[in-house]
DNA sequence: GGGCCTCAAGTTTTT
DNA sequence: CTTGAGGCCC
């Protein structure tokens, strides 16, 4: 039975079907499982169909484990059920119907980086100041408009009379115009332009409501105005939505989401039936105790507690250090202490405020040898090499996509300049063509001379990608393009070969995740379904939680997940809540946001909680002093232990005055491996003194240790530094010695399979070994990068 | 046309 | 302090 397991209120969610309904669900409060089984209930008791129900969630990681969960409790009919993001939805919304506001269905999805590059050509169009227009402020004025979907003519209307609201309008009129000319659409556009049909195609929006005569939101409180207006849209026919969120992890309004959206529900939605989760089953009370303390103190939300019967818990820590290089050490200590403990890695995270502040545990953790895994940061697909293979596959795609064709003329290196470039882009504008028709006519344009004859080497690979496309694979694609654009021959002659390296497992990488996508598409898979999935992607998405490592990422990416133990690093004033939201006192709401932000951080901890916080810290090059953060002090002591680190690390200060150190004595974390020797902490003055001189010492002898205290660049350059295929980032891994080769020795390597050396060529940066595989035809490869082990037969 | 150097700005958070 | 972009020189 669908209801069984579930508690009251649970089961209420389920069995509310019709109409509006409103589900508060407090963090850990299960809102995935009532949803899931909604889902199930509405197909195995209300016969619903279940191409009828669409489900939209905010990760594809989300939608990923919704899927698999509606189809785990039913016979059959769960992968007919809709479920995806709200990008997805659209984007599949917009190819079938595209034509219909203007578009081709094979557009490209631009990222914030191809926005960019946009907005500067805009820029440059409109001859605006950089100085006086950024182009960061203009991309989210432009974002803002479009999430309240605000036109540009809108925009004009309301800017008349202000010159520099006039400009910024007419930069969104120029923006809009050069993506649709490019047959593009950036992020923001998918859901605006989605809305746009719905409003101007009635017969469309009509076909979609007889279609989702059930729909559901999760994460509802993130949405934003278009989403709901979407949703409004969609829901208008038959009023079946179901919308699930939690106001007090609402954490994305500086992305436009609208926290009215989810207050303001019952108003919108009259008659709508209002269900609370707060049962929780995730944290203990300690944790849970803190989280509500946090959050009760913001104003404007939904009143409601939080409550569980799990146990008691550990009491939450706070260890303050001096630095923040300090507090990383600390916290790796910490992890293997908890690994020593007989914790998974895998069910432990560090969360943190900011992006910047992985560097340092990610250090301290390659030195100790802790494996961790980073999520976020420069996602994959935005790194140099993959968006350039990315930028010919788009080519190939979309002949339109200026801003892909003209980032790719010239890479790898054709010897095609600047000045012949802005002739072609001149030449195209003119003519009203696209960049890359333009360069298929290159003897009609003026002033090219000997260059015109370097641009039909690309615009002939091009044509011939393009007509490969057609039989070949994406994975089989992406090999031609390294192959055919030279790219082989670029990295291979590449100076730097850490470097090389990385980008040739980046590469690989990139052909696995296509190679991942053909299988999953099956029969469906294209080129234009891959570079979509590549386009909608997070770096949350690919989180394999079976690998046993430690997980370190932002607060904002945590949402939605739990771990076992957590550690909310960087508890600091000016961090943590951030300048910004401090410093704005015209808009308390931005604190409040912080404390939302806090909120979701600690509600992430299932059993340990442990918050650091460093005095100073590097921030731009300049040292920055801190108090700790003032969410700590809405944390009741009952609840949380403060102890002072400081002295581990360094001599004590006259300002340790300003911090608190509630215990002397020992703690838990004193049994640090490396200090344990010297005494027990907590001694007289005296011996203080003593211990800060040996403390210096040993503390410089360590910093200049192998690998120590370099920054993370300088590690990678001395190899000591692999980067992990996932995140790009490091991981420890041992040397590896080159396999002495000669012509005739079989060989195995980790695609290829097995294959006889035919040929060795010293080139002059690394061995060029060519080898002939039993499956995989003849390949020629560099000798470090193919990692080619030797077979007896 | 390419490479090197200098200068500037940036740090919230991401589909 | 780091990274990126633009300018200058070869």
């Amino acid at each position: 039975m669908i209801l069984d397991g579930l508690n009251p209120m649970q089961q209420e969610v389920v069995r509310t079907t019709d109409g509006p309904v409103l589900v508060l669900a407090g963090a850990g409060s299960g809102k995935t499982r009532a949803l899931t089984h909604r889902i199930a209930y509405l197909i195995e008791e209300k016969g619903v169909k279940p191409w009828n129900i669409l489900a939209i969630t905010f990760t594809n990681k989300a939608a990923g484990e919704m899927k698999e969960r509606v189809q785990a409790l039913l016979p059959y009919g769960g992968d007919q059920v809709w479920v995806a993001t709200f990008h997805a939805t659209c984007v599949r919304i917009l190819r079938r119907y595209a034509d219909r506001i203007g578009y081709e269905s094979g557009f490209t999805i631009y990222d914030t980086d191809d926005a960019k590059t946009l907005m500067r050509q805009v820029m440059k169009r409109l001859e605006l100041d950089p100085k006086m227009y950024r182009e960061r402020t203009l991309l989210s004025v432009i974002s803002d408009a479009k999430n309240k979907m605000i036109t540009p003519d809108d925009m004009a209307q309301d800017a008349a009379g202000k010159y520099r609201e006039m400009r910024i309008a007419e930069a969104y009129a120029e923006y809009q115009a050069q993506l649709k000319k490019n047959n593009a659409m950036d992020f923001d556009d998918l859901l605006c332009n989605a809305v746009e049909l719905f409003e101007r195609e009635p017969d469309v929006l009509r076909e979609y409501q007889e279609r989702f005569r059930y729909i559901m939101v999760d994460e509802y409180q993130d949405t934003n105005g278009v989403q709901f207006r979407f949703v409004e849209l969609l829901s208008r026919a038959h009023r079946n939505i179901c919308v699930v969120g939690d106001d007090d992890q609402s954490i994305y309004k500086f992305r436009g989401a609208d926290i009215r959206n989810i207050l303001d529900f019952e108003e919108t939605f009259p008659g709508a039936h209002v269900v609370r989760l707060e049962q929780n089953y995730r944290s203990t009370k300690t944790i849970l105790d803190a989280a509500n303390q946090v959050i009760s103190n913001n104003e404007d939300r939904k009143d409601k507690s939080l409550w569980t019967e799990n146990p008691e818990g550990d009491r939450i820590e706070l260890l303050t250090f001096d630095t923040a290089y300090d507090e990383a050490d600390g916290i790796v200590r910490i992890m293997e202490q908890a690994r020593l403990r007989g914790m998974r890695l895998g069910d432990c995270a560090v969360l943190y405020r900011t992006n910047a502040q992985s560097r340092a545990i990610e250090e301290k953790c390659v030195t100790r040898g802790l494996p961790y895994r980073l999520v976020g940061g420069v996602n994959f697909y935005q790194r140099k090499e993959i968006k350039d293979i990315l930028s010919y596959l788009r080519t190939v795609e979309n002949g339109q996509d200026d801003v892909s064709a003209m980032r790719v003329l010239n890479v790898p290196k054709r010897g095609i300049g600047a000045t012949t470039q802005a002739r072609v882009a001149m030449f195209a504008q003119d003519n009203d063509i696209s960049f890359f028709d333009a360069l298929l006519d290159a003897e009609a344009i003026p002033g090219l001379g000997k260059a015109a004859g370097k641009l039909s080497a690309f615009t002939d690979l091009i044509l011939s990608l393009r007509r490969q496309a057609q039989t070949l694979s994406v994975a089989e694609l992406i090999d031609r393009v390294v192959e055919e654009a030279g790219y082989e021959r670029e990295i291979a002659e590449s100076s730097d070969e850490t470097e090389a390296q990385a980008r040739e497992e980046n590469i690989e990488e990139l052909k696995a995740k296509a190679e991942e996508y053909a299988l999953q598409a099956g029969e469906e898979a294209t080129l234009r379904g891959f570079l979509e999935d590549v386009a909608l992607v997070a770096d949350v998405d690919s989180l394999d939680e079976s690998e046993d490592r430690l997980t370190l990422m932002t607060l904002h990416s945590a949402k939605g997940l739990e771990f076992d133990k957590v550690i909310m690093a960087g508890m600091e004033d000016g961090l943590f809540p951030g300048y910004m939201a401090i410093n704005d006192v015209e808009h308390p709401e931005e604190l409040e946001e912080e404390r939302r932000l806090a909120y979701v951080g600690i509600t992430r901890a299932k059993k340990e909680l442990t918050f650091t916080c460093a005095r100073q810290r590097m921030v731009n090059g300049e040292t920055r002093y801190a108090n700790e953060s003032r969410f700590l002090d809405e944390i009741s002591p009952t609840v949380l232990k403060r102890t002072d680190k400081t002295d581990l690390y360094r001599p004590r200060t006259e300002k340790r005055d300003l911090y608190r150190s509630e215990e002397c004595g020992r703690s838990r974390w004193d049994d640090y491996a490396d200090y344990g020797r010297r005494g027990s902490f907590g001694g007289g003055p005296e011996r203080d003194r003593e211990r800060d001189r040996d403390r210096r010492d040993s503390f410089q002898d360590g910093r200049s240790g192998p690998g120590f205290g370099r920054s993370v660049s300088s590690l990678k350059s001395s190899g000591l530094f692999d980067k992990h295929p996932k995140t790009g980032y490091g991981m420890k891994k041992p040397e590896q010695k080159p396999v002495e080769l000669h012509c005739g020795d079989r060989v195995s390597h980790a695609k290829f399979g097995i294959g006889t050396v035919r040929e060795i060529e010293d080139g002059p940066r690394d061995t060029e070994v060519t080898v002939e595989f039993d499956t995989a035809g003849v390949r020629k490869m560099y000798a470090s990068f193919a990692k080619l082990k030797k077979v007896e037969e």
